[in-house]
Parts: C-alpha cells; sequence; structure tokens
DNA sequence: CGCTGACACGAGTCCTCGCTCGCGTTCAAC
DNA sequence: GTTGAACGCGAGCGAGGACTCGTGTCAGCG
C-alpha cells in the first residue's frame, strides 16, 4: 500500500503461451532499450519488436513504465550480481585484493558497455534510484570491510571513506569504459589501484 | 557546412523590443528547465513563461532543440567561467594548493545544485557533449600542471593520471552536491585531498 | 499622417504516443 | 465436439507537443 510498490502484473499469465509472450516483451524491450534509448523506447516499437498487437502489452503491464521498470530491474540485477560475485570472488586474493576488485569491476562493466551507456545518459528516475540504491549498500559492504581493518577508526570517518571510495571508483570506470580514452586497460588499473591504495595508506599510515 | 554547426537564428533581432523578446524567452527556457527538468521543457511551456506567444520563438529559433542549446550553453558558460576562476584564482596558494582548488570547486557546484541536478538526471546528447569536453579542456589543464611539476615522467603516463584525477574529482564533488549524504563539507574536503594527495606521493614518491 | 517592414500573437494543423476496446482465435476441460 | 476463458490483435481515441500562418500591432522614416 505505499506510494510506489512494484507494479503488479495486470493479469498473472496462466498458459504457457502467454509466458512466453511476456517474455518476449521483455526482451523486445531490453533490445530497443539499447538500440535506441529510453527516448526511442516506445510502446508500439516495442510491440512490433516483440512481434505483438500493441493492446497485448496492456494484457500484462499496466503502463509504459512498468514494462520499462521491469527490463531495467532485469538488467540491472543480472549487473550486479555479475559484480557483486566478481567482488565476493576476489576477497581470497590476499595481497593485491585492491586490484582484483577493481579488474573484476571494470570487466563486469566493459562486458555490457551498452548497458552501462544507456543507464547512464539517458537517466531516468527509475534507472537513477536503482544505480544509487546499488551504490550504497556498496557503501556498507565497504565500510564493513574497512572496519574490520581498521577497527580503532570511528563509524564516521570510515563512513565518509567508504562513500568517496565507492564513487570514485563507480565513475573511474564508467567513465573508462563510456570514453575510451587513450589510456590502457592496465594502465588505469595500475592507476586506480595507486590512487585507491595510496588514499588507505595516507589516511591511516 | 558542418553536419552540426550551431543552428542560427532565424531571424537577426533589429530593434531593442525584439533583443529584449529573445532575452527573455532565454530567461524563461531557464526557469522551466531548472524546475521542471528537460522532460517538463516544452515550446508552449516555455512561451508562456516568457509571456510570449509560441510563435514568437520560431521568429528567432529554428527548432525547440535550438532554444534548449542556447539555454545549455549559456548556464554552463557560467559555470565553466566560474569553476576555472576559481582554479585559477587558488593557483598562487603554494602548500594546501590542492586542497584550495577542491574548496573552489565544491562551492562553485554547490552555488549552481539545481543546475547540476538536471544536467546530471536527464542528459540529453547536448549536455553530454559539453560536459565531455569540458571535462578534457581541464585534462589538459591538470596534465600540464603535473608535468611541470614532474618533468622527468613520461607523456602518456601523466594523461593517465591526469585523465582519472579529473574524473574523480568531478564525480565525488557532483556526487555530494547531489546525493547531500552524511558526510560534512569540511570532511569531504579532507577526504578528497587525501586521496589527491596520497596518491600523487604513492605514483611520484 | 501614412506607409512599410519588423515584430507579436495564438488558434489551429499535423503528428506521435500511450493506451483502449471489440472482435477473432486458441486452448483446456469435460 | 462444445463451451468458455485466456489470449492476441490492431484500428482508433484522446492528449499533448512541435511548429505554422494569417492577422493585427508597433516602431521608424518620409
Amino acid at each position: 500500500m505505499t506510494a510506489d510498490e512494484p507494479r503488479a502484473m495486470r493479469r498473472r499469465p496462466a498458459q504457457e503461451r502467454s509466458r512466453a509472450t511476456v517474455e518476449r516483451i521483455l526482451d523486445a524491450g531490453r533490445s530497443v532499450l539499447l538500440e535506441r534509448g529510453f527516448e526511442g523506447a516506445s510502446t508500439n516499437r516495442i510491440a512490433a519488436a516483440a512481434g505483438v498487437g500493441p493492446g497485448s502489452l496492456y494484457q500484462y503491464f499496466p503502463d509504459k513504465e512498468a514494462i520499462l521498470d521491469r527490463v531495467v530491474d532485469r538488467a540491472v540485477d543480472d549487473l550486479e550480481a555479475r559484480i557483486t560475485r566478481a567482488f565476493l570472488g576476489s576477497l581470497r586474493a590476499g595481497d593485491d585484493a585492491v586490484r582484483h576488485h577493481l579488474e573484476a569491476l571494470l570487466d563486469a562493466l566493459s562486458a555490457e558497455a551498452d548497458l552501462v551507456r544507456v543507464l547512464s545518459q539517458d537517466r531516468p528516475r527509475t534507472a537513477e534510484r536503482r544505480r544509487v540504491g546499488f551504490a550504497r549498500r556498496i557503501d556498507a559492504l565497504v565500510a564493513g570491510a574497512l572496519l574490520a581493518e581498521h577497527p580503532d577508526a570511528g563509524r564516521g570517518p570510515v563512513d565518509a571513506v567508504a562513500w568517496m571510495l565507492v564513487r570514485t571508483v563507480e565513475h573511474v570506470t564508467i567513465s573508462w569504459v563510456l570514453e575510451r580514452p587513450d589510456v590502457g586497460r592496465e594502465a588505469i588499473l595500475d592507476e586506480l589501484t595507486a590512487l585507491v591504495g595510496g588514499y588507505l595508506r595516507t589516511r591511516w599510515a
């Protein structure tokens, strides 16, 4: 009953046929979104790409926003899962932990460059909410890790450090993927590692 | 004759009256843009806000995009000027130079938080081009400053360092202005200074 | 004053888009 | 096979937006 609880489906698909239709709609939504951005993702275009009448969209979704919300949610879930998995997977890499984390993140973003571009450029409220939400969860993770290593540091400073590190790493990696500047993958990883490492060492020398 | 040279005015205003009209249109465009975002910045709304008929817009601008382009250009010019001035103004602050630069940047962005929000969230191609263009110019400035201090470092590494520092500082300051996290101005300046300083020290110890 | 071009106006045109609704089709249950 | 619900379809409605055009007003000049 909250203001913006996830819009329910208008009708819950019962037969196999309709479940496939919903799937086709969401896939088409993803394609159209990646190819033409939010601007060009009209309902008629999505329906056409799904090989479905415009009316069929509204059998299962209350409105356009609900469709794109689900599309974005799915895509971002994938991306988040990929990143989180990479993050956790490189936890045991003791010494070069920072670099391994950065490497995993950079590769995850590179693998979904089109998605990252669309979500970063046309930026509807949904996508923005998801981005900030995810960032905040990572904030907590990083803050926890930092606090474990420096139990004497206060809660406040640790939170500030975590917040800043997360924004830094987020934007540098995304900018690298999108701008493709004249800086190689290895070079940017070296620099980012130095940035984070130098900071942490400076901060808690 | 190039593909996207700046759209010329349809008619160059000759009398004082019409020059004032153009001014009113651009001012209204700015207000509407800041209050309702790109989404809500319709031509009719801008005309109404300017106290002008819809037709009058097209006496001087070929289409809607041209109007918003000029509005964005003006706003970003102001912001750029403010930032550049602050940057140059704090050049002589010898020892704490880094911190002074960051302070100036943060304050400039805070003073125009609404503009920063609109340009960062709904992000049309124009605004994005301008952002990247500005960033690249700052890249060059910073690279120059770094090279002056470390003449023995190669061109490539210096460019990479400059590129990364600029993206880092850009996004951390903008995120702070937009998210208003639970981190005070002094704290974030301390942290950013430590981040940049620690990095540079690590990099060229 | 009278004339002319510059300027302002805003009802109206055309178009796109989100969304509906009535009808035809397919499927599952008996 | 029959029936009724689930499903699919797509022409079309209403809203809103960009932009036009015919008409009226104003400034400057003789």
